[in-house]
DNA sequence: TTATATAAACTACAATTTGTAGTGTAGCAG
DNA sequence: CTGCTACACTACAAATTGTAGTTTATATAA
């Protein structure tokens, strides 16, 4: 699973993704296992998208281990190795733990500052983890 | 201040700047004004850096104003607009807010899993937080 | 069986980012 | 005034991502 960046100022899958890799991925994840051309009728639905294009940034993605290829027959069939969930809950952790490696508690304060409408469940984690802490010292 | 990505798997300043980049910045920011000639020289301590390299780079740091310059005679003399301190910690907080814009509290239960090792204050911060969080319902 | 359509492979090019460096220019110093 | 120095301008390479043409293999239709 080879995702290098986190980008800034944008959203969603392209904060993981290009563009168009991010399109296809969520086109792949809202239909589990699609040909090439299946990924592109639905692309071509908004606006017309080479083939050729789909298929070259749908083979980058599996040598990035993010779909995998199975050939059926004639065509082959792709799928995400994770699904939407598992994805951006890894990543979310990931991202997470770089981010307290790099910065140390300074970001869980960053967090609290942000904190704002949070549920029963976390509350109730932070306490938890409150009474974990004070235990340990 | 144009930082577009978050590098994973690097560390230090190489997560927001490419190496040359980072070791540049990291050299400005350990000498305050500097001339290209002189990043170029501690730069040379290691290994020989072609002066127009690092001009280009360092002019490119002021296009993304990062660096300040300002032309003193003949030679120009740079600086990065913020201190490291500033800088990071405006980094750490743009990170933790858009990975909290995009995840939501998943990693704020992300962040206290990963907690260890708390001082003092960031408890009492905690506490804090909870009786406000809890006051809101 | 052969012709045609289609999927896939291979190849290549453009834009962006970052590292690299040559050449030209302007001004100061001897 | 002549050369050194700093800077500007320009260009190219590698990586990433988007784009698409050409070729090859094969399955299906005529």
């Amino acid at each position: 699973m080879l995702i290098r960046k986190f980008n800034k100022n944008e959203s969603g899958l392209n904060r993981f993704f290009g563009p168009l890799e991010a399109k296809i991925m969520d086109i792949l994840w809202n239909n589990c296992e699609m040909t090439i051309k299946n990924v592109q009728q639905v692309l071509d639905r908004e606006k017309g998208t080479n083939f050729n294009t789909v298929m070259t940034v749908m083979n980058r993605l599996v040598e990035k281990e993010i779909l995998q290829k199975r050939t059926e027959g004639r065509s082959s069939l792709y799928k995400p190795v994770l699904s939407r969930d598992q994805f951006l809950h890894t990543q979310s952790k990931e991202m997470t733990n770089e981010l307290m490696d790099e910065f140390g508690t300074v970001v869980v304060s960053h967090m609290l500052d942000a904190l704002e409408d949070v549920d029963d469940d976390l509350v109730a984690k932070l306490e938890k983890k409150i009474k974990e802490l004070k235990k340990d010292k």
